[in-house]
DNA sequence: CTTTGTGCAAAGCGTTTGCACTATT
DNA sequence: AATAGTGCAAACGCTTTGCACAAAG
């Protein structure tokens, strides 16, 4: 009945621009044609990026040419409004959506660099028990799992026998 | 009968300068007055630091002067070795000891930025569950729970009811 | 004596910032 | 018209690197 698939989206009542020009306008912040194209583009699809990329794909946008600052800082402020959500990754900050995605984490793969995202109340439940024995309050987590993804290890051993059958 | 206290030391067969020399003679990399006292200088306390702190620290000691270039890389080789473990955080790379301590994970306080360990074996199991669930063959997983520590909590209590008893 | 390590200073990389100009309000 | 945002290029903080000299094997 309810919602109980991993991931799923969750039901929102705005679009992210339209929250995104709620956030601006409630902090006296202006609506500008680099901050729209910005939203609208990143949520387009639902991938994990970093500031190099985003400028990359919007570049190649035959209307857009939105300078390196003004990206970089309208994904603080995209943060700041709840739409996304930043971490740290081999030294470069990268990108999710946030607004319309439930709480989750992630299997990072060293070899390709994807992103695989799960779900664990098990971990909401750890997380606040662990909080609890050392009188720490909370205010977020975040896990990486790391390793080789298995589309990663079956190229692997691939190379390594060359006689099996996919 | 056994070590069941979490985050005490492993037992272990010989001090980091000596796995750390055997290391080094096994990939027939020299001993070095340097490295020597690296290994010495980030054993002698448990603290998470920083490249830095650590060109720091080791740059207060009457006898050594150790640059800034070789901090960097005996630290890789320190990881290398197994003797510590790197973490990003906030931008910049702590590290911490590995040889002798027992997996375990971080509470992080945002406020002071301590760093505060603990273990827990249901995350380990719980990672082990994910991954299956993914193929996913896992190396690592490293979890941060970020907020406030339960002094920091205190301070800025006391600050708000000035009259609080401590 | 050969070769690896060190120190220095310069370069690199991702991100931030100061400032004159432009656009939104 | 007033003010906040943009683009540019320069500055930044941390880390890495090229190279001549020093030290370990």
């Amino acid at each position: 009945m309810s919602n109980d698939f991993a991931l799923e989206s969750i039901e929102v009542s705005s679009s992210p621009r339209e929250r995104f020009v709620e956030y601006l306008q409630s902090r006296g912040k202006r609506v500008t044609q680099q901050r729209l194209q910005l939203v609208d583009h990143i949520f387009e699809s639902h991938d994990h990026f970093d500031a190099d990329e985003l400028i990359l794909s919007v570049g190649k946008l035959s209307d857009s040419k939105i300078s390196r600052a003004t990206v970089y800082r309208t994904l603080d402020e995209l943060v700041d409004a709840g739409l996304l959500r930043a971490m740290t990754l081999t030294g470069r900050r990268v990108y999710e959506h946030d607004y319309g995605y439930p709480q989750h984490d992630h299997l990072h793969c060293k070899k390709c660099d994807k992103l695989i995202e799960f779900a664990s109340d098990e971990l909401v439940a750890l997380r606040e028990a662990v909080a609890r024995e050392h009188g720490f309050r909370v205010t977020g987590h975040r896990l990486i799992i790391s390793g080789v993804c298995a589309e990663c290890a079956q190229k692997q051993n691939r190379r390594h026998s060359p006689l099996d059958l996919v």
